[in-house]
RNA sequence: GGGCGCGUAGCUCAGCAUGGACAGAGCGACGGCCUCCUAAGCCGUAGGUCGCGGGUUCAAAUCCCGCCGCGCCCGCCA
């Protein structure tokens, strides 16, 4: 149900009618129209404009030509049916895409299980939970899932710390806090590499006590960390624990199916292949499998449970991720896409846990929570459950409104901005749209035909392009593309709102305003949704 | 040294994939707007060699090449 982006394909098409073999149509600003179609391409651009202004006749759409261009505009009308039409027909699923039975399978933030998230891994968690919101939408079935890399390094020092609590002078942990500062201190110590190794190849065989030993911790952290995250409206489907691939032989599996294809080569009992003149090493000499052979065997057994493969990563994993799809590509195995997103820096430097150069999320969300509260009780129009929603949309919106691959220097000034570009910002557009319904009463039915002025038409044209906004960040995986658009749509509402009155005006423009408001409503809620931000009536 | 990413107003960023009409916002600064549906809002002013240099094109922030700066990676770590 996309009815703009049908009529947008009418025109398409008939432009192609018209001659044009390939028509383009451009975004253009207010005084030019809705859209322009560039001719310079073609032959006599000018006259041909003429010819196109003409001869289009589509239904609601007018057009002109000027210099080279020609130039639509849809007229309010055509707009107000379409709007009509779409939220008629979805109502408060407006934007919502069929479904494509298709399964995506969305790995995201997979930090290793130490101790709680920091605003560094923040951007893989919300980004990644955005991705599942914005996949569902546009009609996949999403199972996220959080790999649990238990057998790493990193787990491997938190075990040795655990091992060796009393020379640490720490107690026995209770909390995630504990664990993270056994996990500090442990590396603080510098523990023995052997001994390390030790942890590592015996949790790899499964000896029976540490693996006991080592989950019953680890299974601690994972708990807490997604409850957590849960708190925060962020929900995983399931977890997938490294250490099962080790101990059901799916990593010598894997294996075993790379040396059919005749690439593996071994230096005694370390194996690896050649990519690009480089050895990826597949094995240690010891025989135990690398990270790598246990991400094929992961992401085979992944593809056999879905169509897709989404991963969300940090930057340092892009030469792994290559890596891996070089090596899934050889088998003829399905590649996952991955997306990408840069680090985020403090001003003093690189986030590292271990230097103490670290800011929690869980800090920065009580932080928000509490200015908000205070900005909420100064005005004593709602309560503590917008306060929530204002603080942790704040926080997540200032994180998915910029691209993935931009680098983000995390500033206390702006993770906290709550003015502008900013969540609130578009949560207030919404508040002051429930505010104007709540005194309506209800929603009249719709006569078109009196929604004339600039400022609704302009809304109008925002509102309807949410279907096409919610396919293209489901395409390119953006979930910046809802920040932006929803921007856009709060900033047009905003104009209309200052500029014309609802509930005064005079009937039948009044039900049509009404009836504006409430599609304006759905759109900013459904746009919030897909960033995992809430929507409060009041604040 | 090599690979990948980033470089647009004082600061944070849109625009770049599919090149088009004078480069857009927010924050900060300055000046206005609440007897009127929520002023977390609106309007206005100031602020730009789109990193630098070439090239392609009727047209380049956008495409190509070179250079500079920053980030990440280049482990029998994960």
């Amino acid at each position: 149900m996309d009815p703009l982006g049908q009529k947008l394909r009418d025109i398409q098409e008939r432009l192609r009618e018209l001659g044009l073999e390939r028509p383009r149509l451009v975004e253009t600003k207010e005084e030019f129209g809705d859209l322009a179609v560039p001719l310079h391409r073609e032959r006599e651009p000018v006259s041909l404009a003429r010819r196109l202004a003409r001869e289009l006749s589509i239904p609601g759409v007018r057009a002109e030509a000027l210099g080279p261009y020609l130039n639509l505009r849809f007229e309010p009308r055509a707009l107000e049916e379409m709007l009509k039409e779409g939220v008629g027909e979805m109502g408060e699923d407006f934007g919502r895409l069929p479904r494509k039975g298709l399964r995506v399978l969305l790995e995201h933030t997979s930090a290793n299980p130490t101790g709680r998230l920091h605003v560094g891994r923040a951007r893989n968690t919300l980004i990644g939970d955005s991705l599942r919101r914005i996949l569902e939408f546009s009609g996949y079935d999403v199972y996220t899932e959080y790999y649990v890399n238990d057998l790493g390094r990193q787990v491997a020092i938190l075990v040795w710390g655990l091992l060796n609590l009393e020379s640490l002078g720490l107690g026995e942990p209770r909390n995630i806090d504990d664990y993270s500062e056994v996990y500090v201190k442990a590396n603080a110590c510098g523990p023995p590499e052997d001994e390390i190794r030790d942890i590592i190849r015996r949790y790899e065989e499964g000896e029976a006590g540490l693996k006991d030993f080592v989950r019953r911790h680890i299974s601690k952290i994972m708990e807490e960390l997604l409850a957590e995250l849960e708190e925060y409206g962020i929900r995983f489907d399931g977890t997938f624990w490294e250490s099962d691939l080790a101990w059901d032989g799916s990593a010598r599996d894997a294996l075993r199916r790379l040396e059919r294809r005749g690439i593996v080569k071994y230096e005694g009992k370390a194996a690896y292949v050649e990519i690009g003149g480089e050895k990826i090493y597949l094995t240690r000499s010891d025989g135990s499998t690398l990270y790598v052979l246990k991400d094929v065997a992961y992401h085979l057994n992944k593809a056999g449970r879905c169509d897709l493969m989404v991963n969300v990563l940090g930057e340092d994993h892009k030469l792994e991720a290559k890596v891996l799809s070089e090596l899934l590509r050889s088998l003829g195995a399905p590649e996952p896409r991955v997306v990408i997103y840069s680090f985020v820096s403090l001003p003093e430097g690189r986030l590292s846990t271990r230097a103490g150069r670290v800011v929690y999320l869980k800090d920065l969300v009580q932080e928000a929570i509490e200015r908000a509260s205070a900005e909420v009780e100064k005005r004593r129009i709602s309560g503590p459950e917008a306060a929530r929603a204002i603080g942790l949309g704040a926080v997540k919106f200032n994180y998915l409104k910029v691209q993935p691959q931009k680098p983000i220097s995390f500033r206390w000034e702006d993770a906290l901005n709550f003015e502008g570009k900013a969540a609130p910002y578009v949560q207030y557009a919404h508040a002051r749209a429930c505010s104007i319904l709540e005194k309506a009463g209800s929603v009249p039915p719709w006569v078109t035909g009196s929604l004339v002025a600039d400022e609704e038409r302009s809304l109008m044209f925002q509102l309807l392009k949410f279907p096409s906004v919610v396919e293209k960040a489901a395409e390119i995986l953006a979930p910046n593309l809802v920040a932006e658009y929803l921007l856009k749509v709060a900033d047009r509402f905003n104009a209309f709102y200052q500029k014309h009155r609802v509930l005064q005006s005079e009937e039948p423009v009044r039900s049509a305003r009404i009836n504006l408001v409430n599609a304006t409503r759905i759109v900013v809620k459904n746009g919030l949704y897909l960033l995992g931000i809430e929507a409060p009536e009041k604040m």
